[in-house]
DNA sequence: CTACGTGCAAATAATTTGCAGAGGA
DNA sequence: TCCTCTGCAAATTATTTGCACGTAG
């Protein structure tokens, strides 16, 4: 029910950027919010949301991904993998997280951690250098792939 | 005098690694001697390259730069532009360096910090994750771009 | 009704690879 | 000599774009 309103919300937030609410920006829409914690690339997006649609394109899944992206509704992330990786935006519940990037499953998890902030602030007055945003990716092991195991 | 001296080393390290010490290999290897500080793609690395030697390929190009950033001369970078950007490693200077990406110029300048080490720590006992690496990226505007000018 | 959206196929762009000849160790 | 390198061109991979048709508002 919660989810539910998500999904409204982002239905109106497409139409008042005056983009149209198509079935297919539905049906990856609703892919998201049934994957919210998943970092998903243009053609896994493509694949799962087959199922629902099989008519669906590839190329409207990256243009609608970038309209998501565009609009704030989904964050693109680039994990070193070649592709780009979108995930459900939950601006609300966190400040900032940061991403752990296993080295050999290639899984991603988050981290939260808000411990940036200060450095922001050194950062704009030793290098005259107006912080906008951040990006910080830790690669390593999860416990399922690590060494000691 | 000290910059002949890391171009030697490299030359035996590429031989202790048992790769050979080609002309190509040499004249890109002079080309980022002479550039300690810049963050190239493997496309200016060519054209740079050129000048010294017009006979090269850009697939050698390609080739050496691999082989460069997998015996830890050079660091591979994505900074989000579409393509993979080599820095010349200075290991030994500092523990850990950071970059400040401007999203008007495009400039890539640097930011030490070693801040980080105890955030690892944290994430280890946390998260159960084993973190071997770390990269954090700062965007906004340099002081050129700076849109208070 | 009309501008925006879509599917498809072709076009880009960065990088990789197969292959036959060249050249370091 | 011999196995690694190289240049070239063709292959791959992720993403974008042109176009004629379809449809949300």
């Amino acid at each position: 029910m919660e989810n539910m309103g998500a999904f409204e919300n982002i239905c109106n937030l497409l139409r008042n950027h005056s983009y149209k609410v198509t079935p297919q920006r539905q049906t990856i829409l609703h892919m998201f919010v049934e994957h919210v914690d998943r970092h998903l690339s243009a053609e896994e997006v493509y694949m799962l949301v087959k199922n629902e649609n099989p008519e669906i394109g590839l190329a409207t899944v990256y243009r609608t991904l970038d309209i998501l992206a565009d609009i704030g509704v989904l964050i693109k992330n680039d994990f070193g993998d070649g592709r780009t990786r979108y995930e459900f935006s939950r601006k609300d519940e966190h400040h900032h997280h940061h991403h752990l990037i296993c080295l050999k499953c290639g899984n991603v998890s988050e981290f939260d951690d808000d411990l940036l902030e200060s450095l922001e602030a050194v950062i704009m007055k030793r290098n005259h250098f107006k912080v906008s945003d951040h990006d910080l990716k830790f690669y390593g092991y999860c416990s399922n792939c690590d060494g000691t195991q």
